[in-house]
RNA sequence: GGAGAGGUGGCAGAGUCCGGUUGAAUGCACCUGACUUGAAAUCAGGCGAAGGGUCAAACCUUCCGGGGGUUCGAAUCCCUCCCUCUCCGCCA
């Protein structure tokens, strides 16, 4: 959420920076709205404040044993003034509040100017591009031929049967393997960059979704256990780490000495990607379930953008240890998540496809998602809490990262190394052989 | 699943039976000042949030888990939902 002052006070400046993003904010129903507010509000706290007056004489007049019954009188229609100064009220203030949630986050002034992921503009890139003198083969190819007595490395079929589509069952060296990620991960985050490992809920109700943005506009990228809008609170599965970790700071007051509080978790991730049918069918690239290792940094405001680029070599790091060729671009204005205002997206080289995909995602939210959870922090010389500013990133990618090292890392006769600085984790196991 | 207790300011904790001047006693924490070489201790004062209003104030409104109701008036009464705790049962 924006700050309101923002919009009540420099609208038509908001409104064009909000357009360089895609997003047509309606000018002049938020102004005649808010117009309508101001006034309405006024009228009901003039007809509130009668109200009080008067029933405080009541209750004096009764104490010095007066008659009441006239002073009743003068008050008898007030209540239905009041209670229609309140309903026009309250529906004026809903749907500002409609306007206030389903406005994106302003990006940041050196966030480039775009339509999509078109306009997205490298920063860096890092590693060699592996050469190949053999016909590369893709995940999928590869972990077929890479089984145990329980079946194929990557099995689709089997999790088709189990569940449905963008479901995959893991079997032996590739399941290694992919536990060994994760723990790698958690591992550099936690010794290396400073991290709490934190455990969470993968179900959390809809106070949470709303806080990190997901709710009231992106429910449809999500598993409900039952629907979410209605009354008696479903649960949801989280489509990412970001939503508890972040949520641990709602309804919070931080002291300014308490931050920044760096957290990650390894978790599954669960999406509907309702909107992708056609997109990415084949293989580990995009899952219904995906493990995740998530970072979530809680920081003072003017801290931030600073953060941005720490968090974000957090996740780079990873990458390099494990020798994956990647880039780093800045996402620009139209490609950016909904309460994000600056984001890097990092894209790991997969030979298979010929070209980069992401597998991280590290963005700045300012205060956006803080004042929708009401997330604050407070130092001495400071009167009043004030929001702080949260920052979520991929650390990485579990699945996407699997399919990096396999298509990176494989070897003429179909095995595949495993990179130096996962050995330990897969107990010493160098290369992972055809079977 | 059964029985009971409870949700109040940064924290702890009164008030709820018998509705009125209670945004809320008290303690802790915190801030300012006095005393002190400094600190501690002591004393005096201050100290919730959001919104409106103002140059700034004064001032006004709302908020005692969420929602609804009764009433001129609700932290206090009624309904409902959520959550926490204790005991019993079941269980990884």
């Amino acid at each position: 959420m924006l700050d309101p002052r923002l919009l009540r006070n420099s609208l038509h400046e908001t409104a064009e920076v909000l357009a360089t993003r895609g997003f047509k904010l309606d000018v002049v129903a938020y102004e005649e709205l808010e117009e309508k507010r101001k006034s309405l509000q006024i009228e009901t706290q003039d007809l509130q404040n009668e109200r009080n007056t008067r029933s405080k004489s009541i209750g004096k007049a009764k104490a010095s044993g007066e008659d009441i019954a006239p002073l009743l009188a003068e008050v008898s229609e007030l209540g239905e003034k009041l209670d229609a100064a309140k309903d026009a009220l309250e529906h004026v203030q809903n749907a500002l509040n409609i306007f206030y949630q389903e406005t994106p986050n302003l990006p940041a002034k050196e966030v480039p100017v775009g339509k999509d992921e078109a306009d997205n503009v490298e920063v860096t890139k890092w590693g060699e591009i592996p050469k190949f003198d053999f016909d590369v083969r893709d995940h999928v190819d590869i972990s077929e031929r890479i089984s145990n007595q329980a079946g194929k490395g990557l099995d689709f079929e089997t999790a088709a049967k189990l569940s449905g589509s963008r479901f995959v069952v893991m079997n032996g060296a590739i399941a290694r393997m992919h536990r060994a990620l994760a723990q790698f991960m958690l591992d550099v985050h936690t010794q290396e960059h400073g991290y709490q490992e934190v455990y969470v809920p993968y179900l959390v109700n809809s106070d949470s979704l709303y806080g990190t943005g997901q709710l009231p506009k992106f429910g449809e990228d999500l598993f409900h256990t039952k629907p979410a809008t209605e009354e008696g609170q479903g649960m949801s599965l989280i489509p990412t780490a970001e939503v508890p970790l972040t949520n641990i700071a709602r309804d919070h007051i931080f002291a300014d000495t308490e931050l920044p509080l760096k957290m990650t978790a390894h978790t599954p991730c669960f999406r509907s990607e309702a909107g992708s049918y056609g997109r990415d069918t084949r293989g580990l690239i995009r899952q219904h379930q995906f493990d995740k290792v998530e970072m979530v940094q809680l920081v003072l405001p003017e801290q931030s953008m600073d953060a941005l680029e720490e968090l974000t070599s957090h996740a780079e790091a990873i990458l390099q240890k494990l020798g994956l060729p990647y880039r780093k671009v800045i996402l620009c204005t139209g490609d950016m998540g909904f309460g994000s205002c600056k984001t890097y997206d990092l894209e790991v080289w997969l030979p298979a496809q010929n070209t980069y995909r992401e597998i991280s995602s590290c963005s700045n939210m300012g205060d956006f998602q803080a004042r929708r959870m009401q997330a604050r922090y407070k130092s001495k010389d400071m009167k009043k809490p004030e929001l702080l500013h949260t920052l979520n990133g991929s650390g990485l990618a579990v699945g996407r990262t699997l399919v990096a090292i396999l298509e990176n890392y494989q070897q003429a006769d179909g095995s595949v190394k495993v990179p130096e600085a996962l050995v330990p984790y897969m107990n010493g196991l160098t290369e992972i052989n055809v079977t």
